[in-house]
DNA sequence: ATGGCTAACATGGTTAGA
């Protein structure tokens, strides 16, 4: 990898305390430099900075009780830390925002939605219009811009182990893939596809009925760039170690390398 | 088979995840 490469990752841990080691042990063969984590589940006065730093990893953190919770982690300084979505009053801790190295990173927890229909989903596709304005405003202030994250939706019928079984349920619905397409139209690349990749690649399997084990996953958690960016970008992979390790997150980190130089 | 598993909060059983 080039001097100025930049490898941003991303990683549902499903609980910070749980899964530090997890973290240590990835960045320790991963070359990334900037990592946006989701579900931390960790309230900032708790969050283990003094443990990251000593991993030589700091950035900004947004996290609440029990629930959700993301944080930005560089390896690098990391510049204009914005928590939330700015004008949008949510009590949920799913976004936060900062410059690393000249590049805007968007790292996001997209709300589940639980069932199609019910409360919860029509928050997350309230949410995902909020988001939607965000980035509009961000990709207007930014010319180096990456979002990544937990989307809780998978684009298309590819990114589904069965589309069938999925057809119409949560993460899979057409409003979902409508409401990400509007952000896709905004002019972001889901670089992972800028590739060849594998048939069958996920970044999500459910820990019950040995999904991991039948490869029965989703690709729900996804890197995002501004078209400059994405031009910059040299791979996109989804790393499923981690999935296979003692006491796993359900997520296995999913990384992008960019070229900077010039 | 509407199950299966994991984490938080709590300290048994519920809520939530995806």
């Amino acid at each position: 990898m080039s001097r100025n490469a930049l490898a941003l990752g991303t990683w549902n841990v499903n609980s910070l305390r749980v899964r530090l080691p997890h973290l240590e042990q990835w960045l320790a063969t991963s070359p990334v430099n900037v990592v946006g984590l989701q579900e931390t589940k960790i309230v900032d006065a708790d969050f283990p900075a003094a443990a990251l730093d000593r991993l030589g990893l700091a950035g900004g953190w947004h996290g609440q009780r029990t629930y959700n919770g993301v944080a930005l982690l560089s390896k690098e300084p990391v510049q204009d830390i914005v928590r939330g979505i700015p004008g949008y009053a949510d009590d949920q801790a799913r976004v936060i925002a900062g410059t690393v190295r000249g590049v805007r990173i968007i790292d996001v927890y997209v709300p589940n939605g639980q069932a199609v229909g019910s409360d919860k989903y029509r928050y997350k596709l309230e949410w995902l219009e909020q988001l939607r304005n965000y980035l509009a405003a961000e990709l207007a202030l930014h010319p180096l811009l990456a979002v990544v994250g937990d989307y809780n939706i998978a684009p298309t019928d590819a990114d589904v182990h069965d589309p069938k079984a999925w057809d119409g349920q949560v993460l899979v619905s057409a409003p979902e893939r409508t409401a990400l397409g509007t952000v896709l139209q905004l002019g972001l690349c889901d670089v992972f596809r800028r590739f060849e990749q594998a048939e069958q690649s996920f970044s999500w399997w459910d820990y019950r009925a040995g999904a991991l084990r039948r490869n029965a996953g989703l690709r729900i958690d996804l890197i995002l760039a501004n078209a400059t960016l994405a031009e910059r970008c040299t791979g996109c992979w989804i790393d499923v170690a981690p999935r296979r390790w003692e006491r796993p997150s359900d997520h296995a980190p999913v990384v992008a390398s960019f070229d900077l130089t010039g």
